[in-house]
DNA sequence: ATTATAGTTCGATAGTTATCGAACTAAGAA
DNA sequence: TTCTTAGTTCGATAACTATCGAACTATAAT
C-alpha cells in the first residue's frame, strides 16, 4: 500500500503539535481570547526571540495559526479551520 | 513559565503520530473492526518486519494500542482510552 | 532434532530537529 | 539622522528519527 497524500499533511500537523513548548504556545493563544504578539508569547516561556520565531514559523506553515502585521508588530492568533479539520475536540480537552 | 509536565506527554503522542506509516497503521487497524498481527498490518505497507516492530513498539509506548500475544503471534488492537482522553473526534475523522 | 513462523534487538546510516547568539531588516520615535 | 523596538535569518551544534539487513528468541509443526 502506497502512503496516503492526506496522512503526509496529517503527519506535519502532529509533527507542529509534538513540541511542548509549541503546545504551551497553542494553549496560551487559546485562553488569551485575542491575539497575541511574538514578543508577548516569548516572555512567558523563557525563550530566545529566534527560537521563538522558529516555532511560530512552523506553526503559521501548516496553518494551525494566523498572522496580522501591523507596523513591525505581528499579531498572532488560532486557525481555528484547521483545527475543526484535522483535530476536532482537541482544544476542548487541552 | 515552566513546561506543564501534561504537555510532555501529550508531545510524545503527537511525536508518536507524526508519521505517515503509523497514522496508516492506525487507520488500518481502526478500519479492521478487529485485532491484528503485525504480519497483516506489515504486509500492506510494504516495510520490513523490523521497521514495522519499531513503528508498533512506539505506539504501544505511548498508551495507543494494545497488544495480546499468543504463541507467537501478537495481536494489535486499538487503546480507545488514550484517543478518548487526548485526541477525541480524531479517529472519526481519520 | 530439524525446520518454519512471528516478532525483537542491534549496528549503521542518512536525514531532521530544537536551541542559541550574532547579524540582519523593517518601522516608528527622538 | 540616529536610536529603539519587533521580529527574521544564519551558522553551528547536539540530539533524535526512520530505515534496513543480520542475527537473535520463542513457539509450533514435521
Amino acid at each position: 500500500m502506497k502512503i496516503d497524500k492526506k496522512d503526509i499533511q496529517r503527519a506535519e500537523i502532529f509533527k507542529v503539535l509534538s513540541d511542548p513548548n509549541r503546545l504551551q504556545m497553542i494553549r496560551i493563544l487559546y485562553q488569551a481570547h485575542r491575539e497575541l504578539t511574538c514578543g508577548e508569547v516569548g516572555e512567558k516561556l523563557d525563550l530566545s526571540k529566534s527560537t521563538v520565531s522558529y516555532h511560530f514559523k512552523k506553526l503559521r506553515k501548516v496553518g494551525l495559526t494566523n498572522t496580522r502585521k501591523e507596523a513591525q508588530i505581528k499579531y498572532l492568533s488560532l486557525n481555528m479551520d484547521t483545527f475543526e479539520k484535522y483535530l476536532p475536540g482537541f482544544l476542548a480537552v487541552l
